[in-house]
DNA sequence: CCGGGTTCCATGCGATGCAAGGTACCTGAT
DNA sequence: ATCAGGTACCTTGCATCGCATGGAACCCGG
């Protein structure tokens, strides 16, 4: 698709995605019930979070089977039935517990890349 | 330490730093080279990166089999020699790319965690 | 000679992203 | 009735990565 960096760009993003994507989910469930296709167009739209469904479906059910989650099944007006994933209040915690940390995480990042590094001989 | 959030915030950190720290070292290397400790240090005084030498070598061992970085061998005042670690073109460019990268991806994460998500229903 | 500090490294486990493959439901055209 | 195509769900297997653990080598001071 996108000529030259597709490579290398994608090796870099795939790297990022690992960890964040999970609460990027939980995040999405926040205000309502998603379904599985659903989660995975509203990352895909996101650009940098896009993914695919082995790896969103997988992580589903981890989030299931560790009780930040629960599924109804509900019928869908043309198409198959839908399973609805919503927060439990564990699910609701997790969530609030990467807001918390991610602010300070983002930041270091941040730091590292702009703040040209001085040396660390200086104040052994 | 910290009572209370050290399993939960461990936990969300631990997965934060997943692909994040690969560059961030590459970062540290940029102005002049490092050696294992040193770049240990770094990450620990930075805080949401600290991390330990299991984590640390195995990465540098990738970089060095990936050409992005080269290493040579030097003298201490007092103690083992160190290897030091520089950035050859290929881990410049890689860090250059994770730079154009990397606000997109924190600000896609940040979207994700303060707007409220609406509805995917209405425009549809 | 021996303990402690510093520096380097390898092994093994658990978790994760992801490509590939598979099933089932519905609709509309042939 | 049959078949293609879109939607939706899920599993398996591989490669990778963070990290705890364990270990080796070097130097210095007692």
């Amino acid at each position: 698709m996108e000529p030259g960096d597709s490579t290398k760009q994608a090796r870099a993003a795939a790297q990022l995605r690992k960890g964040v994507l999970e609460y990027c989910v939980l995040a999405l469930m926040r205000d309502r019930p998603r379904y599985g296709v659903e989660l995975l167009h509203a990352l895909e739209d996101s650009g940098a979070l896009a993914t695919s469904q082995g790896t969103v479906y997988p992580l589903l059910s981890r989030l299931r089977r560790d009780d930040l989650v629960t599924t109804t099944w509900q019928e869908s007006a043309s198409g198959p039935p839908r399973r609805y994933y919503a927060l439990t209040d564990s699910g609701r915690a997790a969530l609030d517990e990467f807001a918390r940390v991610w602010p300070g995480f983002r930041n270091t990042v941040d730091s590292f890349l702009t703040t040209p590094h001085p040396s660390t001989g200086d104040l052994a």
